[in-house]
DNA sequence: CGATTACTTGAATAGTTTCAAATCCGGTGG
DNA sequence: CCACCGGATTTGAAACTATTCAAGTAATCG
């Protein structure tokens, strides 16, 4: 597949690298597209490749020894993810599936010293990005240790509001499929409640459901809930 | 006060270094005798420093906006803490408590790029560290998300005895004062629950408790009930 | 000792999950 | 184009886990 070199350069990742080098970069690279419901890698899987968003949406998702499944993480476009060997892993934690057609750029994980030593700023990218993921997964942490899963769905909301959302008339909109199943899965608790505390908001004028659609019509209300000015 | 080379040297993180190398970083070094209970840094300060702990025991808390704490994770002797600026941070994320009588090396933060630039090892140590530290963090979220308390606290009380053990006539010893309230910042519940189970767990010859004491008796019991074999 | 802090334990309560069943929606194939 | 099927969602009721509230009991330190 032809890669969009003017979607790339967009990227803050790459903004301030040369032509050249990221030509070099990029000749490395193989693009390949996803379609929806289909995995980019899976747990467990030796590392073979890391990669970048460029369209589209990543569930990562964990299984426990017990079956339960939960989501670690969305990816969004312009995000690095599976660079598992960065961190001295041989094989992905989890399972990376794309929520909606996706397309993205893959590299051979022995290019990564390589890369990280002919540009400086892309080691300092991802040493910030994990930085950041480390941080999210604390502030999951402590939510899921001291709110009550309304506060923690509506945080959830709201973060997918701020990175995955597209303004629409009448509010924002989540923009891929996103089911109750999946807002359980990176809340820590069951479908049955998220419907429940959906249908409390809607009646409430905070969001508009839908199968697998979810659309924001009152944010600053929402950010209210999460920040416990209401109940 | 004094650093003891031997000490330093001993630790996996500089144990392939050369004298001369490891003398160099040690001539930028201050060690800190820290009390039980002081701070070594807090929550929200600049991070002008980082730190490796040579002796004692450290937790590392966070408190959110409406007051509540919980322990990020504990610092054992070996672990480098307190490098927020590598993940180009600026202040510290949370607070480091001494939970014994500690010591503590302590370097300047803009050392940082320079020791990285001569000990690659550094920077891949690092790295290292820091990718683990997110893999405990969702090992956490996940029990989370998914066990009921019980069987987070044997995850809990397990990692202490495999990190901070000491082996004694009749179990292994956490060998730092640790409190039911510690734990239950640990796991995300409260000190009235972990003493519930405390106290059943002793009644069924898991452990031994006391006042900020814990002796762990039947590790394999403990291990069956944290991965589900029991209830 | 006296005060303080840590711990234990019972009872009531609240928040969530589990179980069960009905309903809705979207696409597929006739 | 429409009936049908399967996955997604909703919702009620029961069960349960853990928290909160409320005392009361140890252990430690000055």
């Amino acid at each position: 597949m032809k890669i969009d070199r003017a979607v790339v350069k967009s990227l803050p990742l790459f903004d301030r690298m040369s032509d050249e080098e990221l030509d070099r970069l990029l000749s490395y690279a193989t693009s390949r597209r996803v379609p929806q419901g289909e995995a980019v890698f899976e747990q467990g899987q030796p590392a073979i490749s890391f990669f970048l968003l460029l369209h589209g949406r990543l569930k990562v998702t964990q299984v426990t020894e017990d079956g339960q499944q939960i989501i670690v993480r969305v990816v969004h476009p312009g995000d690095l993810f599976g660079f598992a060997k960065a961190l001295q892993r041989t094989d992905y934690p989890g399972t990376a599936i794309a929520a909606a057609e996706s397309v993205t750029l893959c590299w051979p994980t022995d290019l990564w010293p390589n890369f990280v030593e002919h540009n400086p700023r892309l080691a300092v990218s991802a040493m910030q990005t994990i930085g950041q993921r480390l941080e999210e997964a604390h502030t999951r942490i402590r939510e899921m240790s001291t709110q009550e899963v309304e506060r923690r769905v509506a945080h959830a909301v709201l973060r997918l509001a701020r990175k995955a959302g597209r303004k629409e008339a009448g509010g924002i909109r989540i923009d891929f499929p996103i089911s109750r199943q999946d807002i359980a899965e990176m809340t820590g608790t069951t479908l049955h409640t998220v419907s429940r505390i959906l249908s409390a908001w809607e009646s409430r004028g905070f969001v508009e459901g839908g199968r697998q659609k979810l659309l924001v019509t009152d944010l600053e209300g929402l950010a209210e809930l999460a920040h416990g000015a209401r109940d």
